[in-house]
DNA sequence: TTTAATAATTGGAACGTTCCAATTCAGTCA
DNA sequence: TGACTGAATTGGAACGTTCCAATTATTAAA
């Protein structure tokens, strides 16, 4: 009985048209009478057919395969899976199925995930880069026509539209937040310095200081790896020099927490004895004791965002790329200090 | 020049053989000469050639797409991203590729989502069932031939594998372990009664009350929503009664966190005043203030077994109905009073 | 040298759909 | 009635691969 996969040619069979008829009552075509259109749906419900897309796709050869790649760096990561999140509400709504793959920063199963995806035929690609990713890893996408946008990080050089935070805004808010507080020695704690992320960062950084005419030190500026470890280790070396800071404002809120870990380990109380702002607005933060203040992202929106937009490429068939920059927003709470009535900077300045 | 994709017939062209035998080198058969494996791998680089698996999948018409399919009920949530990240480990690693979505414990994007899924001839799919799933609403792919495994809910009735975590014996081993904390009115708070995991756990509950020989007191389960809203409600719930407990095991972390807000909200500190033992041992679980005692269950194994269990019956053709039940371990840190000296149960006992 | 066996290679059909050009079918108009 | 319309339907070719049976090239045995 069940003798393969129920076709278009079964359908036509036992509905007594052919199977043309039957492929356009499939696209929704107005062609089709009313009443041969009832037939054709009442037997294929009866039949269980099921729509094989794949040997659509193959017939239609275009970017119409309804499958949008989403290649991630690390879904363990909550702000990460968030974007995907994202990124699958609006793909999904618009009919189209989100193929999914986390590369852990690992560039070759990035380059792996990628080709798979590309022999699945995406019709494009939604790329949070693995650390180090070049434009040449998405030459080939690009050069074949399949939309990419990238998201979080940007890809220097590479010719595709991106959704990015305002990096750089977020940490001159932060920056003078805590001089609003009184702070003067503010540093700028963790991160790897071969990123476009600490780069537009620690822009933000340097050209928040020299707005408020702080003290340019390149002391105040200490990399780390972007965890929690690194934070500690960070805001170690950071206490270390001679004129020590009284704040800081950290590359993610990870390192925030390494820098409250290390604080203690000094017996100083993060928010009372010295202020510490984050980025990223993890969910822990809220939680937090003290409750982090940080530069709040939207992952869901980024990844909504860039769902949109590389909808928007796909059906244009072809668009410029686009640079959207996704904005962000300081949320004060504990480990700045500002919820305690005394700003803590103003009495040590 | 780039007048379309470059196809098998193009290579077989540029290096003088035929179509078969650009087929037969794809497949990495061993019929093909060095030589002409060497030159056509030469020309398939040159050319930029990529695979169409669409086709080829069209062709073999069975169960060979490379694609499984992975379902969560919630991305958003920590537990169901490590289990998605544990799924594509071995996925990845097995030569497929992971079509992942989420469905927000919405039950009619589940049947769309599985629907697409099917239509993109999936070898095999992985779910974590929304909430009421029932086993209808896997007949149809089941019947289809092709192997579901149920991830962390089980769907009863359903004829599908299935990998959960011993619920019943996890909540066995945090009642016992109260128990040798000197308690004897433990109650049981939080979740909703009519899903499989409530009831298993429920079962491990009444299963240590019985053994341990505490009294059987319907009052002292209290069910919730699963949240922390939830969790506060039922503790406010199960200390309105007469003669209160001096315990909970929850039915997450979630709740676990809601019971200690409600503990303070009246002046009970969570691991000195009453114990509290949760279930899952999420992220935050352990950074907590006080930190969590919880059963700790390993969502990434989950997901890397269920992986497994699916490719293995992929492979089988068709396997029996499987099911693992993965387990899981007490993680004991401040909140069940074990850390003070002073086990706070017997005092009030 | 012929024959048999083995190793490589090959053309064509098939997979399930869409698209195109062509056809049939009712009506309508002169 | 016959030519003309527009609506509805249709058969076949095509998409890029795999599989099968058949063919050719190579080597070993007689």
């Amino acid at each position: 009985m069940t003798k393969g996969r129920v076709t278009v040619i079964d359908i036509a069979k036992a509905a007594g048209v052919s199977k043309s008829t039957v492929s356009l009552v499939l696209q929704g075509s107005p062609l089709v009478n009313d009443g041969t259109r009832a037939k054709v749906n009442a037997v294929m419900r009866e039949l269980g057919y099921v729509y094989n897309r794949g040997a659509a796709n193959l017939r239609q050869s275009g970017s119409k395969s309804k499958i949008i790649g989403v290649v991630v760096n690390d879904l363990t990561n909550g702000f990460f899976a968030e974007l995907a999140v994202g990124v699958d509400m609006v793909v999904q709504s618009a009919g189209f199925v989100q193929f999914l793959s986390n590369t852990s920063e690992n560039l070759d199963r990035q380059r792996e995930v990628i080709a798979s995806m590309r022999e699945h035929g995406i019709s494009g690609l939604i790329l949070s880069p693995a650390r180090a990713t070049e434009a040449a890893d998405l030459k080939p996408l690009i050069a074949a026509g399949i939309p990419v946008v990238v998201a979080v990080r940007n890809v220097p050089g590479a010719k595709a539209s991106s959704v990015v935070s305002d990096n750089r805004e977020g940490v001159v808010v932060g920056v003078e937040h805590l001089v609003s507080l009184g702070h003067r020695r503010i540093a700028f704690l963790g991160g790897f310095r071969d990123t476009a992320v600490f780069d537009e960062r620690l822009a933000g950084y340097r050209a928040a200081a020299a707005v408020c005419g702080l003290d340019a030190d390149e002391d105040l500026i200490v990399d780390s790896p972007p965890s929690r470890a690194g934070g500690a280790e960070a805001i170690e070396r950071a206490l270390s020099i001679g004129n020590r800071p009284t704040a800081a404002v950290c590359f993610n809120d990870a390192v925030a927490f390494g820098v409250c870990d290390g604080l203690r380990a000094r017996k100083l109380e993060p928010g009372r004895d010295f202020a510490v702002v984050g980025f990223d607005d993890v969910i822990e933060a809220k939680t937090a004791v003290p409750a982090l203040t940080t530069i709040s992202v939207d992952p869901q929106g980024i990844g909504r965002r860039a769902a949109q937009l590389l909808l928007k490429q796909i059906s244009a068939g072809k668009a410029e790329a686009e640079a959207i920059v996704s904005s962000v927003r300081l949320v004060v709470r504990e480990t700045c200090g500002a919820a305690n009535g005394s700003p803590l900077g103003r009495t040590q300045a």
